[in-house]
DNA sequence: AAATTCATCCTACAAGTGTAAGATATATAT
DNA sequence: ATATATATCTTACACTTGTAGGATGAATTT
């Protein structure tokens, strides 16, 4: 399931501790995006259905994650690597390296990943 | 602007030559997608005030490109390593490393990247 | 118990997306 | 010139997404 930005914020809320009220939720939400309590109430459940978002109507605090960030996270790059680079991860790495600042640091952390790498 | 996979699919077919009749089009997304040539019509047409397709009324095969696939490609890009990594080029570039095969030889060109990098 | 507050539910509405039918204009074939 | 095919334009309709108003119910305060 690809999330839409909205529902990345929400969740991006979600994961960020066990479990919450909804008033918790909007709180959070709040300076990310500014919501209305029924607009985040009205996420909450439309995610429900779509199996993202677990309500335990129980509970004082009844809305939980339902899916992990990197189960997410992994579809996004699944996405984007078979989308845009028709699978070639090398083509998609290059871009970015070639693209983006990036650290010696983290440089080095990604040579080492190369070494480690038995193909 | 973010593409939808639909979106992709026609800028796809019009990336892959110069300009395009209707019916070229038609054929071209048959196997893709199967559209029926009004859909693909409505395609093309919505897509001109996105700006993502021009069309010159005046030619036997009005339709082309009118972004480029690399910058579509980058946005895409940018979009996943903000939304989903914040930015970290590196952490994003591991998670790409850690699941994906990639041969011996794409080893070795990245390697070379991470060289030649001056940071 | 009445008033206030907070949560839940239901409803709605505009914009965007996926998909196409039907009408009309234009080119081509006979 | 007429018939046929092709392209274009207009309209539509269901579904999703972004955003919230209003009604109802439950909890807390005084």
């Amino acid at each position: 399931m690809k999330l839409t930005e909205a529902e990345w914020a929400v969740m991006e809320i979600l994961w960020s501790g066990e479990r919450f009220s909804l008033s918790e939720a909007v709180a959070a939400l709040k300076p990310v995006k500014g919501w209305n309590k029924n607009t985040v109430f009205t996420y909450l459940t439309r995610m429900e259905h779509k199996g993202l978002v677990a309500i335990d109507r129980s509970h004082a605090r009844p809305y939980a994650a339902a899916v992990t960030r990197e189960d997410c996270a992994r579809e996004e790059r699944d996405d984007l690597l078979a989308r845009v680079y028709g699978g070639a991860t090398g083509d998609l790495i290059a871009a970015f390296l070639r693209e983006s600042s990036i650290s010696k640091e983290e440089v080095e952390r990604l040579r080492k990943m190369l070494d480690d790498m038995e193909v």
